[in-house]
DNA sequence: TGCTTTCAATCAATCGTTTGATTAACATTG
DNA sequence: CAATGTTAATCAAACGATTGATTGAAAGCA
């Protein structure tokens, strides 16, 4: 699944990249594959050809997007935290690292805009993305929460704790159309995305303080 | 805006009804005009006769739910905050009515599904809506914030806050099929958004006790 | 030659919209 | 009061355009 070795390549890629583009920016029903094919500069019978229709495009839009961000989380992947004060260190690292990508990266712009759709459509996308990057992500992340804060990993507090966390990441990319307007800014680059890290890196650290108290 | 007089009624209303339920589960271009017509049990032709096209349709659901929104917004128009713990449990009192309205209620389901498919696709209708609803129901919350807090009511410092503390709100709704399956819930209903709130509300008060230190 | 890939052309199906007829309720007449 | 005109609303039917998919030939390469 990560292995970058089965990257598409030629026409078959060139698809995908257009249809992840057009997919996030349009939506799936929206988009014809005319204009997937168009912006791939190759003919419509390509998509039949190469992934047996749009549905199959859809699919392999999913797969290459686990493939990439699986491989952005395994550069990612750090040693265990052996102490509470490098449990909170590395979920600052993370947060930072997820809003830095999230709503700062251009590159990843198309990839992210598509995983947000189809969550909300809760397609079979989902499905397949889900067991490979959202739910070890999440595991580890309550991980860190716990040895840092000395709460029990795979609670119910715990995993809704996380949630809380990481939420108001994609919070922040799913709303920018709303937080851009009240905020007064011109769009989501990385200037913008350092201030929203620096709020919630905040935001963590007083909520750790706040347990250790307790 | 927020008069209930100019409300649709009869056929109109219907049409409007069915576009809110379909819209919102599968999306505007996904969405067929007689598909609406069926579910309104009228004809494909009302909707050109009424609202002048699909796009008309689009809109007067936008206006539909930034009345029945209004409405609600207006219903929980409070006093002032005299102090800053009265500022403290009216913020807890919002957010614990915005995720029983938004992850819990079953009336409002096709209303927000549809408001965040909007808000996805940045169109027409959320121009309509920011100036309404949002702004104002954030700029209200930004005072509150100042009040229990100290900070500058109009500073980047706050406005950045507040969204991250709605924003959780609208994560939770958002990322719902996520979250339900690594929470192990079989859906969002009223005893999940109780969790949630009780979680979101002891946040909610690490933060500003946070501040009250500092 | 044999195999994969790309292409223009075409398919039936569905899309949003338009049309002209029909109905019912009300106002205007003689 | 009865007949007529007016208007808003709904309907079945059809419109041209576009959709995703398919076809068989052409092209590229080993």
């Amino acid at each position: 699944m990560t292995d970058p070795a089965n990257a598409p390549e030629g026409t078959a890629a060139d698809l995908i990249a257009a249809a992840l583009h057009l997919f996030g920016r349009k939506g799936f029903a929206a988009t014809s594959t005319r204009e997937i094919a168009t912006r791939a500069a190759t003919n419509v019978a390509s998509i039949a050809y190469h992934f047996g229709g749009k549905e199959g495009l859809r699919r392999a839009c999913g797969t290459e997007v686990a493939r990439r961000i699986g491989g952005v989380i395994a550069a990612a992947a750090l040693p265990e935290a052996p102490s509470p004060e490098a449990a909170e260190r590395q979920m600052e690292a993370i947060l930072r690292a997820m809003v830095g990508f999230v709503a700062g990266a251009r590159e990843a712009d198309d990839l992210i805009a598509f995983m947000l759709r189809e969550v909300a459509e809760n397609g079979p996308v989902l499905d397949a993305v889900y067991g490979t990057m959202i739910e070890p992500m999440h595991r580890r992340f309550c991980a860190l929460w716990a040895t840092a804060t000395g709460w029990e990993a795979e609670s119910e507090d715990t995993r809704l704790m996380v949630f809380s966390l990481v939420g108001q990441v994609l919070y922040f990319r799913i709303g920018a159309p709303i937080v851009t307007r009240r905020m007064g800014w011109p769009a989501l680059g990385p200037a913008e995305a350092a201030r929203i890290a620096d709020r919630l890196a905040a935001n963590l650290h007083a909520l750790i303080e706040r347990e250790r108290m307790s």
